[in-house]
DNA sequence: CTGTATCCGATATGATACTG
DNA sequence: CAGTATCATATCGGATACAG
Protein backbone atom coordinates (compact mmCIF):
# COMPACT_ATOMS: atom_id res chain seq x y z
CA UNK A 1 0.00 0.00 0.00
CA UNK A 2 2.95 2.47 0.97
CA UNK A 3 4.97 2.08 -2.18
CA UNK A 4 2.14 3.05 -4.47
CA UNK A 5 1.71 6.47 -3.13
CA UNK A 6 3.58 9.36 -5.88
CA UNK A 7 2.90 7.94 -9.24
CA UNK A 8 -0.92 7.79 -8.29
CA UNK A 9 -0.56 11.83 -9.16
CA UNK A 10 -1.55 10.96 -12.77
CA UNK A 11 -4.99 10.49 -12.69
CA UNK A 12 -4.24 7.53 -15.67
CA UNK A 13 -2.60 5.39 -12.72
CA UNK A 14 -5.32 5.32 -10.91
CA UNK A 15 -8.08 4.20 -13.16
CA UNK A 16 -5.45 1.74 -15.31
CA UNK A 17 -4.95 0.31 -11.87
CA UNK A 18 -8.79 -0.42 -11.84
CA UNK A 19 -9.24 -1.95 -15.44
CA UNK A 20 -5.96 -3.55 -15.25
CA UNK A 21 -6.15 -6.54 -13.76
CA UNK A 22 -5.22 -9.89 -15.79
CA UNK A 23 -8.90 -10.03 -17.25
CA UNK A 24 -10.44 -7.07 -16.58
CA UNK A 25 -10.66 -5.53 -20.06
CA UNK A 26 -11.84 -8.68 -21.30
CA UNK A 27 -14.79 -9.06 -18.65
CA UNK A 28 -15.72 -5.66 -19.55
CA UNK A 29 -15.68 -6.22 -22.79
CA UNK A 30 -17.73 -8.92 -22.54
CA UNK A 31 -20.37 -7.20 -20.71
CA UNK A 32 -20.28 -4.85 -23.13
CA UNK A 33 -21.41 -7.08 -25.84
CA UNK A 34 -23.63 -9.42 -24.02
CA UNK A 35 -25.18 -6.54 -21.65
CA UNK A 36 -25.85 -8.97 -19.30
CA UNK A 37 -24.05 -11.98 -17.80
CA UNK A 38 -24.64 -14.25 -15.09
CA UNK A 39 -20.81 -15.56 -13.08
CA UNK A 40 -21.10 -18.93 -14.47
CA UNK A 41 -21.58 -17.68 -18.27
CA UNK A 42 -18.34 -15.47 -17.75
CA UNK A 43 -16.53 -17.91 -16.33
CA UNK A 44 -17.43 -20.29 -19.54
CA UNK A 45 -16.36 -17.58 -21.48
CA UNK A 46 -12.93 -17.06 -20.34
CA UNK A 47 -11.15 -20.29 -20.18
CA UNK A 48 -8.61 -20.76 -17.77
CA UNK A 49 -10.17 -18.34 -15.34
CA UNK A 50 -10.93 -19.68 -12.01
CA UNK A 51 -13.71 -18.89 -9.83
CA UNK A 52 -11.40 -16.79 -7.27
CA UNK A 53 -9.66 -14.39 -9.68
CA UNK A 54 -13.12 -13.77 -11.18
CA UNK A 55 -14.66 -12.85 -8.31
CA UNK A 56 -11.78 -10.70 -7.40
CA UNK A 57 -12.25 -8.70 -10.43
CA UNK A 58 -15.65 -8.25 -9.90
CA UNK A 59 -15.81 -6.91 -6.62
CA UNK A 60 -13.04 -4.56 -7.80
CA UNK A 61 -14.81 -3.48 -10.79
CA UNK A 62 -17.92 -3.48 -8.48
CA UNK A 63 -16.02 -1.15 -6.15
CA UNK A 64 -14.89 1.03 -8.48
CA UNK A 65 -18.41 1.77 -10.11
CA UNK A 66 -17.85 0.32 -13.07
CA UNK A 67 -19.78 -2.98 -12.86
CA UNK A 68 -23.33 -3.84 -11.13
CA UNK A 69 -24.30 -6.87 -9.38
CA UNK A 70 -27.75 -8.08 -9.56
CA UNK A 71 -28.69 -10.45 -6.91
CA UNK A 72 -30.90 -12.70 -7.00
CA UNK A 73 -31.69 -14.98 -3.65
CA UNK A 74 -33.34 -17.67 -5.75
CA UNK A 75 -32.54 -21.23 -5.10
CA UNK A 76 -29.86 -21.76 -7.11
CA UNK A 77 -28.40 -18.30 -6.28
CA UNK A 78 -28.86 -16.23 -10.14
CA UNK A 79 -26.75 -13.22 -10.24
CA UNK A 80 -26.12 -11.33 -13.05
CA UNK A 81 -23.46 -8.90 -13.69
CA UNK A 82 -24.09 -6.24 -16.22
CA UNK A 83 -22.26 -2.70 -16.77
CA UNK A 84 -22.60 0.78 -15.18
CA UNK A 85 -23.13 3.85 -17.09
CA UNK A 86 -19.24 4.36 -16.21
CA UNK A 87 -18.30 1.12 -17.44
CA UNK A 88 -19.99 2.15 -20.81
CA UNK A 89 -17.86 5.53 -21.08
CA UNK A 90 -15.17 2.91 -20.27
CA UNK A 91 -15.46 1.35 -23.13
CA UNK A 92 -15.64 4.11 -25.84
CA UNK A 93 -11.75 4.90 -24.57
CA UNK A 94 -10.76 1.06 -24.49
CA UNK A 95 -12.99 0.93 -28.08
CA UNK A 96 -10.32 3.69 -28.76
CA UNK A 97 -7.18 1.72 -27.44
CA UNK A 98 -8.38 -1.30 -29.32
CA UNK A 99 -8.35 0.70 -32.52
CA UNK A 100 -4.90 1.68 -32.08
CA UNK A 101 -3.64 -2.02 -30.66
CA UNK A 102 -5.20 -3.24 -33.98
CA UNK A 103 -3.50 -1.05 -36.26
CA UNK A 104 -0.55 -1.86 -34.96
CA UNK A 105 -1.08 -5.59 -35.14
CA UNK A 106 -1.41 -4.64 -38.93
CA UNK A 107 1.81 -2.83 -39.64
CA UNK A 108 3.52 -4.81 -37.66
CA UNK A 109 2.31 -8.11 -39.67
CA UNK A 110 2.85 -6.41 -42.71
CA UNK A 111 6.91 -5.81 -41.71
CA UNK A 112 7.02 -9.48 -40.70
CA UNK A 113 5.03 -10.80 -44.33
CA UNK A 114 7.52 -9.02 -46.33
CA UNK A 115 10.83 -9.98 -44.53
CA UNK A 116 9.76 -13.37 -42.98
CA UNK A 117 7.81 -16.15 -44.00
CA UNK A 118 8.17 -19.45 -41.60
CA UNK A 119 8.03 -17.85 -38.08
CA UNK A 120 7.20 -20.84 -36.23
CA UNK B 1 4.22 -17.09 -18.80
CA UNK B 2 2.21 -19.79 -20.07
CA UNK B 3 -0.50 -17.79 -18.09
CA UNK B 4 -1.30 -15.06 -20.17
CA UNK B 5 -2.11 -17.24 -22.93
CA UNK B 6 -5.98 -16.50 -23.44
CA UNK B 7 -6.61 -13.28 -22.54
CA UNK B 8 -4.82 -12.25 -24.96
CA UNK B 9 -7.49 -12.18 -27.76
CA UNK B 10 -8.36 -8.96 -27.16
CA UNK B 11 -5.93 -6.39 -28.62
CA UNK B 12 -6.58 -4.09 -25.64
CA UNK B 13 -4.78 -6.65 -23.02
CA UNK B 14 -1.60 -6.99 -24.68
CA UNK B 15 -1.42 -2.73 -25.15
CA UNK B 16 -2.50 -2.33 -21.82
CA UNK B 17 0.04 -5.31 -20.50
CA UNK B 18 2.77 -3.11 -22.73
CA UNK B 19 1.99 0.21 -21.10
CA UNK B 20 0.63 -0.66 -17.01
CA UNK B 21 3.65 -0.81 -15.58
CA UNK B 22 3.29 0.71 -12.26
CA UNK B 23 5.03 4.25 -13.25
CA UNK B 24 4.59 3.27 -17.31
CA UNK B 25 1.61 6.11 -17.90
CA UNK B 26 3.78 8.35 -15.68
CA UNK B 27 7.20 7.74 -17.76
CA UNK B 28 5.20 8.29 -21.12
CA UNK B 29 3.77 11.74 -19.99
CA UNK B 30 6.87 12.91 -18.82
CA UNK B 31 8.61 11.96 -22.48
CA UNK B 32 5.12 13.54 -24.33
CA UNK B 33 6.50 16.54 -22.22
CA UNK B 34 9.56 17.25 -22.27
CA UNK B 35 10.39 15.19 -25.47
CA UNK B 36 13.35 14.15 -24.72
CA UNK B 37 15.20 13.08 -21.17
CA UNK B 38 17.91 11.30 -19.94
CA UNK B 39 18.04 8.30 -17.64
CA UNK B 40 18.91 10.43 -14.04
CA UNK B 41 16.29 12.89 -15.38
CA UNK B 42 13.59 10.73 -15.56
CA UNK B 43 14.65 9.15 -12.21
CA UNK B 44 14.72 12.64 -10.56
CA UNK B 45 11.43 13.42 -12.38
CA UNK B 46 10.40 10.33 -10.42
CA UNK B 47 10.76 10.10 -6.54
CA UNK B 48 11.26 6.87 -5.40
CA UNK B 49 11.32 4.79 -8.30
CA UNK B 50 14.73 2.51 -8.52
CA UNK B 51 16.46 2.29 -11.34
CA UNK B 52 15.79 -1.32 -11.85
CA UNK B 53 12.52 -0.84 -12.39
CA UNK B 54 13.06 2.29 -13.99
CA UNK B 55 15.21 0.18 -16.75
CA UNK B 56 12.94 -2.59 -16.84
CA UNK B 57 9.59 -0.18 -17.86
CA UNK B 58 12.02 1.43 -20.50
CA UNK B 59 13.34 -1.51 -22.04
CA UNK B 60 9.78 -3.12 -22.48
CA UNK B 61 8.90 0.74 -23.85
CA UNK B 62 11.47 0.12 -25.79
CA UNK B 63 10.91 -3.56 -27.13
CA UNK B 64 7.03 -2.54 -27.59
CA UNK B 65 8.45 0.21 -29.89
CA UNK B 66 7.26 3.38 -27.57
CA UNK B 67 9.96 4.45 -26.67
CA UNK B 68 13.50 5.52 -28.54
CA UNK B 69 16.64 4.97 -26.87
CA UNK B 70 19.44 7.15 -28.11
CA UNK B 71 22.72 5.69 -26.30
CA UNK B 72 25.59 7.97 -26.68
CA UNK B 73 28.88 6.13 -25.73
CA UNK B 74 30.31 9.23 -24.10
CA UNK B 75 32.72 8.95 -20.79
CA UNK B 76 30.80 9.20 -19.03
CA UNK B 77 27.74 7.87 -20.65
CA UNK B 78 25.11 9.60 -21.88
CA UNK B 79 21.24 8.25 -22.54
CA UNK B 80 18.33 9.92 -24.05
CA UNK B 81 14.84 8.90 -24.03
CA UNK B 82 12.38 10.00 -26.18
CA UNK B 83 8.87 9.04 -27.22
CA UNK B 84 8.42 7.17 -30.92
CA UNK B 85 5.37 7.67 -33.10
CA UNK B 86 3.70 5.10 -31.58
CA UNK B 87 4.50 6.43 -28.50
CA UNK B 88 2.74 9.57 -29.31
CA UNK B 89 -0.12 7.87 -31.08
CA UNK B 90 -0.64 6.48 -27.32
CA UNK B 91 -0.99 9.31 -25.60
CA UNK B 92 -3.34 10.93 -27.18
CA UNK B 93 -5.22 7.83 -26.28
CA UNK B 94 -4.26 8.04 -22.83
CA UNK B 95 -5.16 11.65 -23.10
CA UNK B 96 -9.38 10.65 -23.59
CA UNK B 97 -8.04 8.24 -20.42
CA UNK B 98 -7.18 10.97 -18.69
CA UNK B 99 -10.45 13.52 -19.68
CA UNK B 100 -12.79 9.95 -18.29
CA UNK B 101 -10.79 9.88 -14.99
CA UNK B 102 -10.63 13.80 -13.98
CA UNK B 103 -13.93 13.86 -14.63
CA UNK B 104 -15.13 10.50 -12.77
CA UNK B 105 -12.52 12.52 -10.01
CA UNK B 106 -14.93 15.64 -10.24
CA UNK B 107 -18.09 14.05 -9.92
CA UNK B 108 -16.99 11.71 -6.61
CA UNK B 109 -15.52 15.06 -5.82
CA UNK B 110 -19.06 17.00 -5.26
CA UNK B 111 -20.79 13.73 -3.80
CA UNK B 112 -18.23 13.88 -0.93
CA UNK B 113 -18.37 17.58 -0.78
CA UNK B 114 -21.78 17.23 -0.38
CA UNK B 115 -21.73 15.02 2.37
CA UNK B 116 -19.07 14.83 4.34
CA UNK B 117 -17.14 17.70 5.13
CA UNK B 118 -13.31 16.34 7.50
CA UNK B 119 -12.60 13.33 5.28
CA UNK B 120 -8.86 13.68 7.00
C1' DC C 1 26.25 8.44 -15.68
C1' DT C 2 23.84 4.34 -16.85
C1' DG C 3 22.87 0.45 -15.89
C1' DT C 4 23.30 -4.88 -13.97
C1' DA C 5 23.23 -8.50 -10.21
C1' DT C 6 21.20 -10.28 -6.01
C1' DC C 7 18.45 -10.98 -2.20
C1' DC C 8 14.15 -10.12 0.08
C1' DG C 9 9.38 -9.39 1.03
C1' DA C 10 4.72 -8.31 -0.70
C1' DT C 11 1.30 -9.33 -3.76
C1' DA C 12 -1.36 -11.82 -7.06
C1' DT C 13 -2.65 -15.93 -9.46
C1' DG C 14 -4.04 -20.80 -9.89
C1' DA C 15 -5.88 -25.15 -8.20
C1' DT C 16 -8.52 -27.46 -5.14
C1' DA C 17 -11.97 -28.22 -1.80
C1' DC C 18 -15.82 -26.72 0.62
C1' DT C 19 -20.21 -23.84 1.89
C1' DG C 20 -25.02 -21.32 1.45
C1' DC D 1 -25.16 -21.65 -8.99
C1' DA D 2 -22.20 -18.50 -6.83
C1' DG D 3 -18.99 -17.82 -4.27
C1' DT D 4 -15.31 -18.40 -0.09
C1' DA D 5 -11.07 -20.48 2.21
C1' DT D 6 -6.58 -22.08 1.96
C1' DC D 7 -2.15 -23.28 0.23
C1' DA D 8 1.57 -23.25 -3.16
C1' DT D 9 3.87 -20.87 -6.66
C1' DA D 10 5.35 -17.13 -9.55
C1' DT D 11 6.19 -12.63 -10.48
C1' DC D 12 7.06 -8.11 -9.22
C1' DG D 13 8.74 -4.22 -6.85
C1' DG D 14 12.36 -2.25 -3.55
C1' DA D 15 16.92 -1.64 -1.68
C1' DT D 16 21.63 -2.27 -1.93
C1' DA D 17 25.99 -3.16 -3.97
C1' DC D 18 28.68 -3.31 -7.86
C1' DA D 19 30.31 -2.64 -12.93
C1' DG D 20 31.34 -0.46 -17.80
Amino acid sequence: MAAKEDHTQCPMESILGQIMGPWTPYILWLLSNENSLRFGEITARIPGISAKVLTDRLRKLEASGLVHRDYQPTVPPTVYYSLTERGAELHSVLQGLNEVAVRWDEEDREKEGKSEIAAE
